[in-house]
DNA sequence: ACTATATATGAGCAAGTATGCATATATGGA
DNA sequence: TCCATATATGCATACTTGCTCATATATAGT
């Protein structure tokens, strides 16, 4: 680790690290992961299960995309959003392992 | 992942999860856990490598002690800290690895 | 072209947060 | 006890962020 700490080059990777926690730092796009989990949803459903306005929900789903978080694909107006990656969904299970233990 | 979502007990639990990344969501607190991973260290040293005031430093240590991710031993005057859990750097290497990747 | 439905987006606000400054606390030595 | 060194902490401030409101965009049907 000391390297990526020395290099001025990797000084911007550890903004990007920061940057990536921050994403899963938010109890509301933790939610929206977590419903993804189990299957496809579009924004309003998405927005009922989780207790959310409509636009906050949009909101949150537009930063989950630009993170590459989720995906989506269209049916005439409706978007149907899942999760952009099985890796993800790993990362968290690793949180809430740390969390039972202490 | 359902069964946490529609389970009001579990609510709670999943602002845990969030809680537990937002420590990880700053790229200070980030650098001063990838500079420990190496050695311990004290906070003037700490503070150096990091380039950050001893005050924002020993602030963020607190931080970072009250969610048990770092701990310390006394030696004098001297504080030495340490990570408190070899978990913490690989909850942060998979992230680099997942950001590597994209 | 008009309307309805689904979603996205920009602006503004309130709440949260990272930092620096000044100061307090703690330990050890003279 | 007085001083020096190392660290912690209360407060103020600038910055960030999540939400709401209003509005824009997109698609489909009539």
């Amino acid at each position: 680790m000391k390297d990526i700490l020395n290099n001025m080059e990797n000084e911007d990777f550890l903004f990007d690290v920061a940057d990536f926690f921050k994403v899963f730092g938010d109890s509301t796009r933790i939610k929206i992961l977590c419903a993804l989990y189990d299957k496809e949803m579009c924004v309003l459903d998405l927005a009922n299960a989780i207790n959310l306005s409509q636009s906050a929900t949009s909101h949150q789903l537009s930063l989950l995309r630009i993170n590459r978080l989720v995906k989506y694909r269209r049916e005439g107006t409706t978007l149907y959003y899942s999760l952009d990656d099985e890796h993800i969904m790993k990362i968290i299970a690793m949180a809430i392992e740390h969390l039972k233990e202490k």
